[in-house]
DNA sequence: TGCACTTTGGCAACACTGTTGTTTAAGTAG
DNA sequence: CTACTTAAACAACAGTGTTGCCAAAGTGCA
């Protein structure tokens, strides 16, 4: 890719690129591994890649102080297999959640592990100085001592566009809308930031927790209802960061009025249902939308979070996934889960957003990428 | 990629596997051109690769006979551009489309026109062997005077893995159920053969019709109702080509019986509509759901086909907009529009399956790939 | 008609990728 | 201690896109 001259349409590959994917590939695979390491032929079996490749690329990653080796496997009849890990304090990341009314901040290191964290009361109406400051002030304070903080990560609610960092009317605060959030913070951060929908950065942190490959889908029932989106193992976002809108799919054509506008959305219907005590009847109806979301993306699996969930976890998980069963089409099925994490999800989501483009795994364009 | 040893997980990629990849994306952008061609410095600044790196590609598709220099452009002040062109005879594929009663087989250039058509009557509960032999009967019309014949597509309603070609229950012929589709053809034709079902195929047409990238949908209505989904310039099937699956998309919690079982699915509102002669409000069911997919996939056009729409197209077209308009939470205007193509629509879509890969457009595993 | 200039595209040398073939390191088994 | 097995590095190699340079083929103006 020539970085002088943009251009237009699908990227042509080039040795540099070839080497950063690859690249990109042994260290998801070590970042996958976590504790427990993978050898040097393990990468080759599950690459595809000869091993004397991964033995150089491994060479080339050490060299950088990415990878370091770490002890021996058992022989299986002749010289043992090295261990290979991830020098989690090659790299580190700060995330940020924004809401309404807090600020939840982690620190990260390159294994994914939170290495601090920060939580601050904010008002997200106070005006995009106050809250620039807060952000500032907290982002300071984790990365004091740390060096080598490879960039920030912000996430909040609302419509935005992630890859200019735009925010649009975020929900209840129409002063931010237009509000260039991402290119203000790294102005003042002197710093990397990358930007996104906190159900986006949840579902990217879920996703990279879990092996690569695959299909689910994070439905999030807090003040509100949305989605996140993971396809053959990727983020989507949709070509205008607005997929994932879920709480607005009419599940009944003549039912309630939403503050949408329309009538019988699913976020009017659940919020109602949980507004009247009854939980299991919100949870059914969070099922109706999983399942045809399920049916139409041909899903593997569920995963459930937000405050709401998280008062019955039980009740939403057992709602759900009785009716994804029930529609069962298809001969497999779908686990419905409660997505891990608690109440730092969106924060580690948010540190993730700067991590992924490392392992490969962001469809993200990341200012850092540079190379 | 050693094709030795199936690696699992993401693949590594070396040299050869960079040269296609570069091939795929020329050849795909020579193809988009079609009759007015490209030149190589078009190909360099829309792949970002140097000039001269496209002209050793270039190069190696002149020696093999699948590119030819047509013309040359106006001069602006220098040595004109030679125009590029796919050579449309330097490979062909059938695509076959099986309905319940009636078989459509076209013969396709690389450029994608027809060069060939054929029609006949078909019992797809006749028999696997019956319905082979009408198959092999009129591929061999087809192809009797040409060579290089890439393979076959076949598009056939209901559910199968696309990988293994393996049907599962077509709806309404449980015979089919289990049967090795793509293996017993392909012994029979002796030749490549890849399956999918009819509305991807009929998807993966209008993909290639369009620039790469974007995404979109298609919504069949006629005995049935699918969507065949785009999403990123690529078509999306599902871990279980499975996705797709519109029609039993709830609706009206409450609502008439499905014959799936269910209540309030959309394809039961809509052909109940529609059976009682008011495609207006059919229309208008049709675009609540297609506004639902609209929020929650991001995309940004609707297509609209199938023999009911094709019915009344203005009136499906007018009440699908009407609706995903009205709810519009996005500034961006999504267009409805009527799928070109008619009724030869699926059949070439299933001849694309075996010629998308040589684009670098398909996601399909297609035997014909070995190099 | 001739000359200067612009633009396209090929040729040659190059840096660097992963691959192949071979060797060394480091274990187990008898 | 010897034979065998497995892991990983070393060396030579084929082949990619890139860079620098030059020939080809036009326009435009004196």
């Amino acid at each position: 890719m020539n970085p002088i001259a943009p251009h237009t349409g699908t990227p042509g590959v080039n040795l540099p690129a070839l080497r950063g994917h690859n690249a990109a590939l042994v260290l998801d695979l070590l970042r996958g591994s976590g504790e427990e390491g993978i050898s040097r032929l393990e990468i080759a079996e599950r690459t595809g890649l000869t091993p004397q490749a991964v033995s150089k690329i491994v060479s080339r990653l050490r060299e950088e102080g990415l990878v370091v080796e770490a002890g021996r496997r058992a022989s299986t009849g002749g010289k043992p297999r090295t261990v290979l890990r991830l020098a989690p304090g090659a790299g580190h990341a700060v995330g940020v959640q924004l809401d309404r009314d807090a600020l939840v901040a982690v620190l990260m290191d390159l294994s994914g592990a939170v290495v601090a964290e920060r939580h601050a009361p904010l008002d997200l109406g106070a005006g995009s100085d106050a809250v620039l400051s807060v952000v500032a002030r907290e982002v300071a304070a984790l990365t004091a001592v740390r060096e080598s903080v490879l960039g920030v990560g912000v996430a909040l609610p609302g419509p935005l566009d992630h890859r200019s960092g735009v925010l649009r009317q975020v929900t209840g605060f129409p002063e931010w809308d237009g509000f260039p959030l991402r290119d203000a913070l790294a102005e003042r951060l002197a710093a990397p930031v990358v930007v996104d929908k906190d159900t986006n950065a949840a579902t990217l942190g879920l996703a990279l927790a879990r092996p690569s490959g695959g299909s689910f889908a994070y439905l999030h029932l807090g003040t509100g209802l949305g989605a996140g989106l993971v396809l053959g193992g990727s983020l989507y976002r949709g070509d205008h960061t607005g997929a994932g809108e879920f709480g607005h799919q009419v599940l009944q054509l003549d039912g309630v009025r939403c503050s949408c506008g329309n009538r019988g959305c699913i976020e009017a219907l659940c919020l109602a249902a949980v507004a009247a005590g009854d939980l299991e009847s919100a949870a059914r109806m969070l099922g109706e939308g999983a399942a045809n979301l399920v049916g139409l993306l041909d899903i593997d699996l569920v995963l459930l979070g937000g405050r709401t969930v998280e008062r019955a976890p039980e009740i939403f998980v057992r709602g759900v996934s009785g009716v994804i069963g029930g529609r069962a089409r298809s001969a497999v099925e779908v686990p419905v889960r409660r997505a891990e994490g608690g109440g730092r999800l969106v924060a580690e989501g948010a540190a993730q957003l700067v991590l992924a483009p490392l392992f490969g795994r962001a469809n993200v364009a990341f200012p850092a990428n540079r190379n």
